[in-house]
DNA sequence: TGGAAAACTGTACCATTGGTATGGTAAACT
DNA sequence: AGTTTACCATACCAATGGTACAGTTTTCCA
């Protein structure tokens, strides 16, 4: 496949790569704040002081640079969830306290982004819908279903440990925890209470603890 | 405050409240297949058979189409989920049952809408965001609060009679509800898997079951 | 039945936005 | 030194949201 690339790469960034970044930098400010739409090219081409040939250059249309959005955000994303659920299964050897300590520290995150936290990417696309290309909606779909495999297989090991007591279909259980992240997002948003989220997230925390452990413990 | 306006309301319509339905109906239709600054007022003036002006007469600007599709969203939503939940009581006079099975005909009636169903237009807004002005915000919270309400008095009739087993917050577990509608319908939408909101919708009815009767039965 | 209010039409115009075309230039690499 | 990369400058275009304003038809009501 590709040569890996990671931030800490020793090469130095070209020129063009650190228009690029800029670019990507002041228009994702600007989409997590006012929407996709709601981001005008002229907008970011004067902030990142350019001129619309130069973001051109770098971009096909305004649908390419939602494309690099979502897969930078997807990239961050899933760097930021591995950390969390390997720091989980750090401190314990039991994939379902691992995975309970994850949903944990998930939580705790997603509570210290506190107001305007950055509203999830994905679901911003989703609801532009149509008037993105398939290539940006099959990246959509990948990243959901990366979710899904994700916790679906933490799911998997913890009931080869705990029967589940209750007959759950774990890949819906996987799911869950996606929709409830985009949900709680889309509601804290409406109701301006930035704590919600996580106390979604800490909700189903206590379901799949009551899956695998029982309601009595 | 208003005098009661029903459906069945015997008042024929005027022609002006003709047109501006048929207006709202138009841009219902394509704000659910396509979202809101993908239709343009040329396409449903064009479909109303009116003319620029028509419409600007019937709305102030297309924020205050927003407003006006947003409140009868939240209408018919609210319609439907009174019709559902009030069968539910129909049907039994216990208020967990009664719940458990609001729940289910609430998870049939999303499966049926199967492709394309519409799209919560909350949702839809809440994502727009910072285009809208605060009327519209407002009404979009106190959409939510309404099913925050709704959701929260139902259980709290239901922990008199069945004590929950485990310890949750009534209230947050109300709002799982909302967060799981919306979520469920983002991934439903991403991954073109329809079923996958009342999937959710069940698992949520799983999950409320063994918080008041436990896991064992 | 006539006059006022409601519900439009028609035409012209404007700013913003996404996007194209084209030709030229400075910086970086080789 | 020459090529490629990374732009700038200018001009232009269509779609879209919106305004202005004068005129016309429909409807209602006294």
């Amino acid at each position: 496949m590709n040569a890996p690339m990671t931030l800490t790469s020793r090469r130095a960034m070209t020129r063009g790569e650190a228009t690029r970044d800029r670019i990507l930098e002041i228009a994702e400010a600007s989409v997590l704040a006012k929407g996709f739409s709601n981001t005008s090219i002229d907008e970011i081409i004067a902030a990142a002081e350019i001129t619309k040939s130069g973001f051109f250059y770098h971009f096909r249309d305004k649908t390419d640079l939602a494309k690099a959005l979502l897969e930078r955000f997807i990239h961050d994303d899933n760097a930021k969830l591995d950390a969390i659920f390997a720091r989980g299964r750090d401190l314990s050897d039991d994939p379902l306290h691992a995975f309970l300590i994850g949903l944990k520290l998930f939580a705790e995150m997603m509570a210290e982004l506190e107001t305007a936290h950055p509203g999830c990417m994905v679901a911003s696309v989703a609801y532009h819908d149509k008037q993105f290309n398939n290539e940006v909606r099959g990246l959509n779909a990948a990243a959901v279903l990366g979710w899904r495999r994700r916790f679906l297989s933490a799911l998997e090991e913890i009931a080869e440990v705990y029967p589940p007591r209750i007959d759950v279909d774990l890949s819906h259980l996987a799911d869950m925890l996606s929709a409830l992240a985009d949900g709680g997002i889309i509601l804290s948003r409406v109701l301006d209470e930035p704590r919600l989220l996580s106390e979604q997230i800490l909700l189903y925390r206590a379901f799949v603890r009551t899956i695998f452990l029982g309601a009595g413990d």
